[in-house]
DNA sequence: TTGAAAGCGGTACCAT
DNA sequence: ATGGTACCGCTTTCAA
């Protein structure tokens, strides 16, 4: 195999008969160096196809130029896009981004964290596993003064920048978007209730029936545990058998409502006359469904950048910043499932 | 800030009064080391919660146990099927993942490779742009010995490995489908001519075609550039006013299906009765349209894992393998569009 | 079985 | 303006 050892600061010294000192402030245009020489050695090397062993140059500097970033699922329009923003913007400071996935379970978060530490990332970008309560493997960062910034999914325990989709104000603007469009018996399928943008979705559910004289139902509101179609299917069966059915339907996101709007399409009851749909996230099924569904834009892209131009920052200023919570705005999108 | 140290060999080896290589050996169980002083050295460094740096070791062993992964898109069903893959292969072995995004351009794609090279990774996996004919940039990681394997699209221009959908069998299988289903006058939106999986595809149609004595009408088969839902609009337009326009449409993307599809909604063209329509790749919205599409599933979980597992192998035989290419089956999947 | 020391490829401090 | 050199943390060869 070609095992073509690329050329080093020595290898240009010895050429140019300079010390590997001079050649390497030379290169790196640092001050009290001759234009003369500057320009004989950024040509050498250019002519000899240089270029710096970044390892060297990182384990000199103690750093990688490189963020970890750890998401539940890769596979899903919401982290994907927050992912994109995230290489987006790191891209643009010269970083890399380390990737790595945990199927929602700890255990996989501990291997993805453990992975990660010794040196493998300057800082951390995290959205935690749902089944994550002990958060000792990501505070490791924080001891070794490493920057760790939390996004969509996040734990309290971990005193850390957070950047999140204001789920309260989301879903009170969801739900209101319900009332004005004259639904008055609304339920909500929830996720689990340990987690923080359940928790919060289901107040800005309950502020905004309160805010607008509806009583609250504890029947109407049941909670997804896998966040997925088939779920979203059974509580819609589940809700429509009960004595005094909802009218309309505030999905945790568009998986669920997916699965919804299949029942009700089976069991025959109109969307959105008899029954109103809202979904959370914009995926585009939302868009193609039938009939589409109306929900609420969550701008992962923005939130991936945002987090990144915090944990960046923190890396610039040597600190690891404090619990600052950075909320991403949401647009509602009105579709054909909410508007009778 | 914290700024705790983590403690290193040396630490260990003055405190425990041995010396650092001793320190080394032990806790790496080399042979030639008393049982008693690798006890004594690994208990030192669990108690004092030791972890090697890997800079360091990576440094020395001029490694960095990281694949490089860069994609056009990343937000995007299948190639966030294939990262997800590769990440999991790739953890299996204790590697690494950095991923970068080209948007489909040359020149993203050009600095995606620069940021990779110089000791970042120790070998690369990459669907090429677009845009992309030059291959130089990539072309650099095997002058540097690091293996490269090319997924889904590629370069003939580099000899690597290389993990691809069988375009051609898929194409071909696609088209006999719909003539099964009794279309005769099938059309063909195809991708951009110099995309080598656009190329197979159109090859396996016509050969499908000449199989089942139907005739190849060039004007049936437009290009897209962009691969997007509007333009599956506008082509489909586009066939249906033709003099002779066909009676079925095999979209080299779902998300060309999903555009034609809308256009023939608005044109009260019933699909699948007076059309039928075929897609690729699978994606959830295939399943969500209604009436729902027919498609191939592309598999790039497994792709992305094949990719990894290819040069995971690589890696440990130190060669950059030939330019051998691994096919990924598909499977047909049959829905509504295609069932008359 | 263990230690000493070189060295991976740079950076940066101290001289000159 | 330039050179010499220590050093980052670890692995590995050579010697004892």
């Amino acid at each position: 195999m070609s095992d073509k050892r690329r050329i080093t600061l020595k290898d240009i010294a010895r050429e140019l008969d300079i010390s590997v000192s001079t050649a390497s402030r030379a290169l790196n245009s640092y001050p009290g160096i001759s234009e003369e020489t500057i320009q004989l050695v950024k040509e050498y090397a250019k002519k000899h196809n240089y270029v710096p062993n970044s390892i060297a140059v990182n384990f000199r500097k103690n750093r990688t130029q490189t963020i970890g970033m750890i998401v539940p699922e890769l596979v899903h329009p919401f982290f994907s896009a927050v992912i994109s923003g995230a290489i987006h913007e790191a891209n643009k400071s010269g970083y890399r981004l380390l990737i790595s996935q945990t199927d929602e379970k700890q255990e996989n978060e501990i291997l993805a964290c453990r992975s990660m530490m010794g040196g493998n990332v300057d800082g951390l970008l995290i959205s935690i596993a749902n089944d994550t309560i002990k958060t000792d493997h990501i505070q490791e960062f924080l001891d070794e003064g490493k920057p760790v910034i939390q996004f969509d999914k996040f734990s309290e325990l971990l005193p850390t920048p957070k950047v999140i989709t204001d789920d309260f104000e989301s879903a009170y603007t969801a739900v209101k978007h319900l009332i004005d469009q004259g639904y008055r018996k609304i339920a909500h399928i929830n996720g689990l209730s340990a987690v923080q943008n359940s928790i919060d979705r289901l107040k800005g559910y309950k502020k905004a029936l309160e805010d607008h004289g509806l009583e609250f139902h504890q029947e109407w509101v049941p909670h997804c545990k896998e966040i997925n179609e088939s779920e979203g299917y059974d509580f819609a069966k589940q809700l429509m058998g009960l004595p005094n059915p909802p009218d309309a339907l505030f999905c945790i996101t568009d998986l669920v409502a997916l699965g919804a709007m299949k029942f009700l399409k089976e069991a025959k009851i109109n969307v959105p006359e008899e029954m109103g749909i809202m979904g959370f996230s914009n995926w585009k099924i939302s868009e193609v469904m039938s009939p589409s569904l109306s929900t609420v834009e969550q701008h992962g892209f923005k939130m991936g950048s945002k987090a990144t131009e915090i944990v960046l920052n923190l890396l610039k200023e040597s600190s690891l910043g404090n619990n600052e919570t950075y909320k991403i705005d949401t647009d509602l999108i009105a579709r054909e499932s909410t508007l009778k």
